[in-house]
DNA sequence: AACTATTTATAAGA
DNA sequence: TTCTTATAAATAGTT
């Protein structure tokens, strides 16, 4: 049907195909909508370009998966199973991750240290070193930016051109993230930077463990 | 088509639509199959007749299974039993869960940090402080109780009354784990505890990320 | 099941 | 892509 007859063969002229592909697709889609009014039928169609991209049709009176459920019933086969094991073995691979990866986290918060061999403790102890370098001086940075705002704004509401001095000032307390009791613990840190001592942040935060520093669910879920 | 037009509406008469049901049945499995050689496409077909009974096509080239996966993959909807269901639900909270682990690590390994708040930032500080304390204290007892075996068995050694010193020789040399060059790097320790500058042990472990230390696979596979 | 008048789908061209 | 149209194909009603 069309202008000229053609045989039933691969259409090599890509674009050919797939025009030819786009006018079959709501042909044959058509189709089955007509069948399923008409006969009072069921019918579920997928396709796959070969572009790889999917179309589907269903009856509007049921949906695919129910369609694949009774096709699976009538058939006797399980289309599932194998689905189900491989999804099962995926599912150990990523448990075993998992565990890796509290291990590790315990190890890093000082648990579990007798499970490693020396050469690993040393590893560990250098890691977390160089971890703790790099912390405190995003700390320092964070704290440095924070101050220069500070006293920008401090040298704003001095000049008397200004006014609002109230606001600014409010502005000023609620600049830093938390509550005010980080304010005093922020200051403790050094300036100086590169020396692996710095002076130790007051411990101000009793509740460290809920914000996720402290071994939470280290337990597999 | 056909010697009178028809409306697109369920036949009442029962063989009538029986017999429509066959040729268009027929029609469009030869159009799905015309698709899939014209236009190098994979179809799947699934047809349930008024009568309950099943009718398939599937494209030579794939099986009915393999469409079925390929569609779930691609709409990503669950056609699986609930069983499949809850499964994948608890696949997707492991992998949310490996995914935080991941993040936290990462921290602690000093990357991603400019994604914590001062607070975080000092606890994790904190936690690490920690964490290395204890690390340096497991590492120093495990040395001190190393040196202290080689020694009582250096004393037995030198006690001329006992046979076997070469045995024993290699024996206190093999007593360390992990090769002899950890050796010298263990001695550098300190003796002392509690402070919180310990001496840094020298870089001895140029491939400490093959050790288990390093952002190893912390991208979710 | 076959037949066939007609409708429908669509190949090629614009 | 979308439309047009000549022609092939599908099929409704009939036998």
């Amino acid at each position: 049907m069309g202008r000229g007859k053609i045989e039933i063969m691969r259409i090599e002229n890509t674009t050919n195909r797939q025009v030819t592909f786009s006018k079959r697709r709501a042909g044959i889609i058509k189709k089955a909508k007509e069948l399923t009014v008409l006969c009072d039928a069921h019918a579920s169609l997928i396709l796959f370009s070969s572009t790889h991209k999917l179309f589907e049709y269903c009856s509007p009176t049921t949906t695919m998966k129910k369609m694949i459920d009774r096709y699976q019933q009538v058939t006797g086969t399980n289309l599932w199973d194998s689905h189900y094991e491989s999804m099962q073995k995926e599912f150990n691979k990523l448990k075993e991750k998992n565990e890796r990866l509290r291990k590790s986290i315990r190890q890093r918060i000082g648990e579990d240290l007798d499970e490693l061999n020396h050469s690993e403790l040393c590893g560990l102890e250098q890691n977390l070193s160089e971890a703790l370098k790099k912390i405190r001086l995003t700390l320092e940075n964070k704290i440095k930016r924070q101050i220069d705002t500070c006293r920008k704004k401090i040298r704003l509401a001095d000049d008397p051109r200004n006014k609002g001095f109230r606001e600014l000032q409010e502005e000023i307390n609620c600049s830093f993230d938390g509550s005010e009791d980080n304010y005093e613990s922020m200051m403790v840190i050094r300036d100086s930077d590169a020396q692996p001592c710095p002076v130790r942040v007051q411990s101000s935060h009793p509740n460290l463990h809920e914000r996720g520093y402290g071994c939470h669910d280290l337990v597999l879920g």
